[in-house]
DNA sequence: TACCGTTATGTTCAGCCGTGCATAACGCTA
DNA sequence: TAGCGTTATGCACGGCTGAACATAACGGTA
């Protein structure tokens, strides 16, 4: 029997890119809509996910500069001072990606079975 | 019919970790031991990916430090004034994150058309 | 032994990215 | 109208990363 050398694991970090190669979309993001989805607040979100409100923000006004629509909808002033949600467009965009992401989070595990493990032996 | 409204492409970026999270191999170090392979050479390599000699050197380093292992056998002085080939390991580690790749580049793109390409549709 | 091209290694510099800080702006409630 | 909490936005600072430079070290060849 060969004994394991290192607790080896398989990272992949997913993204789409529009004509300017410019990230449109990715993991981040994607945390960060279903965050939003959860809480109904940026700010609780960004604070969910340990993350600057400054950074959320601007990466959200770029993705949807960039995709030129609306992810989410946001409202200042009222009751609890403001609330953030997702438009339908953006729990498409959330749902799409979470499948897409599984998909290749599985593919990512058997290929790391198949091909790589086997190195990790002596 | 629904026309197209960005070009988009989905981009993955993939790498290996150990115990400490630290990146052990990954696309740059496999793209360099490809080059190696090629050229003989590590300067030829860094040259033909158009990456700094320090950095490509470094990373390998680097890679095999924490493998425990070598990858690569270097040879000062001589003919051509050095050398740099691949160790037996350093192509299995080759071939097998060659592999490794491809399946994930193919269930990307699967995974894209399943799940994203219909959503960049009006 | 002088030369040449490659490996080996430290150091400095510029650019990018995220954080933190500082304010507005907003609109409901008391 | 004063207060509160959230969205909106600019700016300065610090850390990380890679590039560029500057040399050694090495060992064949002429």
């Amino acid at each position: 029997m060969t004994t394991t050398l290192l607790e080896i694991k398989p990272k992949c970090k997913l993204w789409l890119t529009g004509e300017t190669r410019q990230s449109i979309f990715g993991d981040g993001k994607w945390r960060l809509l279903k965050a939003i989805d959860q809480t109904g607040s940026l700010k609780a979100a960004t604070e969910l996910l340990n993350i600057s409100y400054r950074k959320a923000w601007g990466d959200l006004k770029k993705a949807q500069t960039l995709l030129g629509a609306d992810l989410i909808e946001k409202h200042r002033g009222g009751k609890q001072g403001g609330t953030t949600c997702l438009t339908p467009l953006g729990k498409q965009w959330l749902n799409a990606y979470t499948a897409f992401r599984n998909d290749i989070d599985t593919a990512v595990d058997t290929a790391y079975e198949k091909h790589i493990k086997e190195l990790n032996t002596n």
